[in-house]
DNA sequence: AATGAATGAGTTTTCATTCAT
DNA sequence: GATGAATGAAAACTCATTCAT
C-alpha cells in the first residue's frame, strides 16, 4: 500500500470508529455528520470523499460488525474439538448468543439492520475470512460432515432468521422468555431443523 | 359516537392514512409533519392535537394493519372446518404468508416495525377484535385443543418470529428461495414445533 | 386586506426592501438569504414562506424598478402638454435616460436583467398602472395620436431595446460616446423610426 | 510552438471545451471548477494554472465564440462580390442573425455576455484577423467606402446593440415577432441609419 | 378545537483553494 | 508542471414546534 492508499484507509477507519461510538450513545438520527467528523478530527467535508451520507456508514458498520461477530465464534470454534456438524452450529449459535447478551448495545445496534443479503453475500472490504462470508463457512462445515444436507442454504437461512429475531426480543426486553430459558427450547429445535434436512 | 367525537376520528384517520401513503411511497424520514398534514388536508398545528411525533403515527400504523391482517386470517379460519390445533396454525400462518405476498408495500412497511411486544400486548384503540391480541386468540385455540401445550407463549412467539423473518427476505427477495419453496418447508418445521411442545 | 394579510404585504415588502440594498451594494452572489433576513429583522426560514430563492427576489425586483422608472416618465409626462405622438416618445426616452444617468446603481441593477417579455407583460403584483404595462400605455399613446402606426409592437420594441442596450453602454462607462452624444443621434433616429412606421 | 507550449495548449483547450459544454447545459451558477476539470480529465489544481476563475474562462470563451461568429461572416462576405457599403453591413448582419439563429444555445450564452466593450478592444490571443477587432475591420469598410462616414464608431455601436439586443428576444422567443418579420423591419431601419451618418 | 404564519436552531452539502507529493 | 486529497468557511434549506387568532 502506498503512502497514500496507508493515509486515506486511515481516514476512513476514524470516521468509521466515531460514526460508530455516536450512533451507540446517541443513536444514527441524532448524530450529525459534523459530529462524526468532529470527533475524527477531521473536516467536515472530508467526509464526502469516503462516504455518501451517514446511513452509507451504518450499512458498512453493520457488516463489519456482523462479521466480526461470527469471526470470534469461528475462532473459538477452532480452538474447541468438535466433530458433529450439528454440535459446531449449536456452539457457533450459542457463542454468538453469549457474545451479543454481553454486548446488548451492539446487538440493538445490529439486530435492527442485519438482513440475509448481507450475511449471505460477500461484501468488499468486509470479509469474515478472506472473502468468505458466514454461509460460505456453515456450507463448507456441512460438506466436511459425513451426513449430507440437502438444501443447505435454506437450512442455514432458517436458523439464521430464527437465531437472529428470537435473540433481538429475549436479550434486549427478556421478551417473552429470559435467554436461558430460550437456549433450552431453542437448541433442541435446531437440531431436529437439522436432523429434517439430512438426507 | 356524538358529532364531536365522530369529527376527530374522521380527522385522525386522515392523518393516519396520510401518513401511510407517505411513509410507504417516500419513507418515514423523508416525510415531514407538513407533508402528512398537507395531504390530509389539515392544518400542521392539528397534528399536535392528534400525536406527539410521526413515530407515534407510526407505531399506531404498524399495529393497525398488523391486527388488520391477523384478523382477515381469523375470520377466513372462522369458515373454514378445521379442527385439529395445529391444522389451524398452518392455516393462520399460510393466510398470513399470502396476504403479506399480495401486499408487499405493506410487508415492507410491517416487518421493519413489526416486534413481538406490539404483537403480545393489547393495544389501546387497536383490538383485534374487542381488546384481545393475535396472541391472546392463539392461546384460546390451544386451549380449545384436546392435547395441551406447554409454554405456549413462547411456541407462538418462536413461530411468529419465524415465519416473520423469512417472510421479509423470502417475499420481498425470493432470497434464499421462493415463497412455495419456503413453504414446503416450513410447514413440516412449525409441525415439529408444536409437537414438541406437547406435554 | 385583512390584519394577517396585512402583515404578511408588509413582511414581504420588508424582504424585498432588505434584498434590493444589499443586491445593490454587495451584488446578488455575495448576498446570502440569511443577510437579506437579518436587515430586514426577521427569521431565516420566513425568506422561504415568500420566495423559492433569491433569484425570485430578484426577478420581482426588476420588474417593479423597471415599472417604477416608466411611471415616473408618465407622470411627468401627463404635467406637460405635447401633442404630438413622437414627441411624447421623446419625451419619455429623454426622462428615462435621465432617471438612469441619476441612478447608475439602479441602471446597473435593471439593465442586466430587463427583457422584452418583462416590459410587455402584466406582473402580478408589479403594475405600472392598474395592471396595465409600459407597452399597453404606449400603445394608448399611439392611438390617441391621429396618424396611425403600423405594427405599434414592433416599433415600440425596437426603440426599447435600442433604448436600452445603448444606455448600459453609454451611460455606465461612457463608451464609446458620453449620455449628451447618444442622445443628439439617437432622438433623431428614433423619429426616423417612428416616421418609417407611419401608414 | 514547442512541445512544451503544444501541451500547455492542449491542456487549456481541454479545459475551456469542458467549461463551455457545462455552462450551457448547467449555467456557470451550477458549474463548479471541479466538474469543468473532471470533464476535461484533469486533475482539479491543474486549473488554477490556466485560469484565476471561471469568470475569467467565461469571458475568455464570450470573446473566442463572439469572434468566430464575426470571422464567418466576414469570410462569407469576401467570397461575394458585394461592393456598396450599406450592402455589405446588410450582409454581415444577415449572416450573423442566421448563425445565431441555427445554434440558438451559443445566443443564449454570448447575448447574456456580450458588451461593447468586448466587440470594441482587441482581446489579447483571442483576434478577429491578426489582432483586428470586428470594429476594426467595420471601419475599414467604411474607408473603402466613396461615401465618407462621419462618427462611425457610434454608427457601429448601434447598429451592433440594436442587432444584439432584437436577435436575443426574437430568436430565442419569438418575441415580439419572428426572425423573418424582424429582419423586414431592421434591414431598411439600419440602411437610413447608415444614411443618416452620412456626411 | 383548529389554524397556519413564523421561528431559528440544526443539518446537509458545496466548493474554491491550498499544498504535499 | 501536474496532481488530487484535504480543508472549513459559507450557503442553502428543512422542519418540529409554538402561539396568536
Amino acid at each position: 500500500m502506498g503512502k497514500v492508499e496507508e493515509n486515506k484507509k486511515k481516514k476512513k477507519d476514524a470516521i468509521v470508529n466515531s460514526a460508530f461510538t455516536l450512533f451507540i450513545d446517541n443513536g444514527i438520527k441524532d448524530t450529525s455528520i459534523a459530529d462524526i467528523m468532529k470527533k475524527a478530527e477531521l473536516a467536515k467535508g472530508t467526509f464526502y470523499l469516503y462516504f455518501k451520507d451517514k446511513y452509507e456508514v451504518r450499512d458498512y458498520l453493520v457488516r463489519k460488525k456482523a462479521a466480526q461477530i461470527f469471526e470470534n465464534a469461528i475462532e473459538e470454534l477452532k480452538e474447541k474439538n468438535i466433530t458433529e456438524f450439528e454440535d459446531k452450529i449449536i456452539f457457533i449459535v450459542d457463542n454468538i448468543l453469549d457474545q451479543l447478551s454481553n454486548n446488548k448495545i451492539l446487538l440493538k445496534f445490529i439486530s435492527k439492520n442485519l438482513s440475509w443479503g448481507i450475511l449471505r453475500h460477500s461484501i468488499e472490504n468486509v470479509p469474515v475470512n478472506d472473502g468468505e462470508t458466514a454461509a460460505d463457512y456453515i456450507e463448507q462445515l456441512a460438506r466436511e460432515s459425513d451426513r449430507p444436507v440437502r438444501n443447505l442454504e435454506m437450512l442455514v437461512f432458517m436458523i439464521a432468521e430464527l437465531v437472529n429475531s428470537t435473540a433481538h426480543s429475549v436479550i434486549l426486553y427478556q421478551q417473552p422468555v429470559t435467554l436461558p430459558e430460550l437456549k433450552k427450547e431453542l437448541y433442541p429445535l435446531i437440531i431436529t431443523m437439522i436432523h429434517s434436512f439430512e438426507e
